[in-house]
RNA sequence: GGCCCCGUCGUCUAGCGGUUAGGAUCCAUGGUUUUCAUCCAUGUUACAGGAGUUCAAUUCUCCUCGGGGUCACCA
């Protein structure tokens, strides 16, 4: 069964380039029928919070991804590491270290000021003497000297790295007993049946060590798929100085979860010429192999089509409870479809969608200069007045019957239907642009469409 | 700097030896709309450069250039 993994660290909130690589290992977990765990890699406890974990989970569930299984966090699992510490002492593949900070940094000076590769030289890597006073030891495994280790990915294609040009006997677990990334991701991925990683390609270079790690321990050595980064506008790798990369602003601008993932999908990946994903769709299509080997740049003018498009093509009543996040009430309005209909097509946000109702709803305090001095001329308020009369002698409720009074007031006026609907529109909502005046006026109703009229009349008179 | 990865329209991408190099987005123009938006149509724009292999290279190989990632007792 596949098994993949989202394993962030609670630094900060959850970003877009995690989301993305959630969103793929998601996909692909669901695709095979397998699972998709979640693992907090919170052992940097300075670095950690609570409140970071509880964003990341919060952001899921508003996403709708949801992990299988119990979430397992590296806070709690030092005895397991510690165990595996002590399974290599034994075996002789670690070893305690003695070097100090500062005899390790002159080391890095040296080898800096002599061009060399910085490195650990080893030097207590077969040490049975009496180690020095007062250092408490680092834990390093032997990594191999010599060779060639293979990475294979799924993505890039097999990788081949020379021992010699990356590795040294790297750190395991830190002078105060704490183990480091690159050997709790290989116990960790292991113990939790992980058997394909999809993760960024900043690992890349991560993953030999990692190797190291698994053939100490006698570990299968999983899949690899190496993501992409997805690059700001200057093409460096997104950072959180890059604007919105918080996935729950995106919430706050009024994108839908439908978009973002829908967006992120195709950051990347593509199936042929689709564009449009369901969910179903994107766990029946996605396939690892078919993400891009060359980095993306981060861009959101697709973002706000998709989330135009998802509006647009989303059920009124969804559309109303979406909105309820937004201030925006409807359930119980009587007008809420023929509201919705005409408006959800002009909003690329479901925040924009949200003033766009208000400013309908709402009677407008002042009118726009340009748009009084184009409408409000030569018997606007004629026209205006004739159509209040008309509207009081009847009971209009739909925008067929608002716009068969319109036709009745120009026929008898003997007027072009410019003369009453631009007055008009700017009577009822103070400027120009707008949807249909017949839906504005059905969806307000008599009473406010007279009341709106007479206002303007007064006010601009 | 060492090591590793990458390089098709501005952006997201299709392409997997022979294509008028396709789609989407953006932008522009036209149509629809009393307005705006939607929608529809049309248009501008790309194979980083140079060698080689081949009858034929965007596609394969090499070099150059450009970009990125990574080199911790951080993850």
């Amino acid at each position: 069964m596949v098994v993949t993994r989202f394993a962030p660290s609670p630094t900060g909130y959850l970003h877009i380039g995690g989301l993305r690589t959630a969103l793929f290992s998601y996909l692909w977990a669901k695709n095979q029928g397998g699972k998709f765990v979640l693992r907090i890699e919170d052992t940097d406890k300075a670095r950690n919070s609570e409140e970071a974990t509880q964003a990341i989970l919060k952001a899921f569930e508003w996403l709708g991804l949801a992990a299988d299984g119990e979430i397992t966090y590296q806070s709690q699992r030092s005895e397991i590491y510690a165990k595996y510490i002590k399974q290599l002492l034994d075996e002789g593949k670690a070893y305690k270290c003695y070097m100090s900070k500062e005899e390790l940094t002159e080391l890095r000076e040296t080898q800096m000021a002599n061009k060399e590769r910085t490195m650990y030289d080893g030097r207590y890597r077969d040490f049975n003497g009496t180690p020095p006073e007062g250092v408490a030891p680092v834990i390093r495994i032997k990594s191999p000297k010599t060779g060639e280790i293979l990475v294979k990915d799924g993505v890039k294609g097999t990788i081949s790295f020379q021992a010699e040009d990356i590795l040294d006997d790297f750190v395991i677990a830190r002078a105060d007993g704490a183990p480091t990334y690159n050997f709790v991701v290989a116990i960790d991925d292991h113990l939790m049946g992980i058997n394909e990683v999809i993760r960024g390609d900043d690992h890349l270079s991560n993953t030999p060590k990692q190797i190291v790690v698994y053939e100490a321990l006698g570990f299968d050595i999983p899949a690899f798929y190496h993501v992409p980064m997805i690059h700001n506008s200057k093409g460096k790798k997104l950072s959180k100085r890059d604007g919105a990369t918080d996935v729950m602003a995106y919430k706050e601008m009024g994108y839908t979860p439908q978009a973002l993932l829908n967006f992120l999908v195709r950051l990347g990946w593509s199936h042929g010429d689709q564009e449009i994903f369901s969910m179903d769709e994107m766990i029946e299509l996605f396939n690892p192999k078919d993400i891009n080997k060359s980095a993306s740049i981060y861009n959101t003018e697709k973002l706000d089509w998709l989330n135009a498009h998802y509006i647009k093509n989303t059920s009124n009543d969804a559309l109303a409870e979406l909105l309820e996040d937004y201030g925006i009430h409807l359930s119980s309005h009587d007008k809420k479809e023929i509201l919705l209909d005409a408006l959800k097509e002009r909003a690329k946000t479901l925040k924009e969608l949200a003033s766009l109702i208000t400013e309908i709803l709402t009677t407008p305090s002042e009118y726009e200069a340009k748009a009084v001095k184009k409408a409000f001329k030569d018997g606007a308020f004629e026209v205006l007045e004739a159509y209040s009369e008309k509207l009081k002698l009847n009971e209009p409720h739909l925008p067929t019957d608002y716009h068969a009074l319109m036709e009745e007031v120009v026929s008898e006026m003997e007027i072009g239907f410019g003369k009453i609907g631009m007055p008009l529109r700017v009577a009822l909502l103070g400027k120009m642009g707008g949807p249909n005046i017949d839906v504005i006026m059905a969806v307000i109703g008599k009473e406010e469409t007279l009341s709106r009229i007479q206002q303007a009349i007064t006010k601009n008179s």
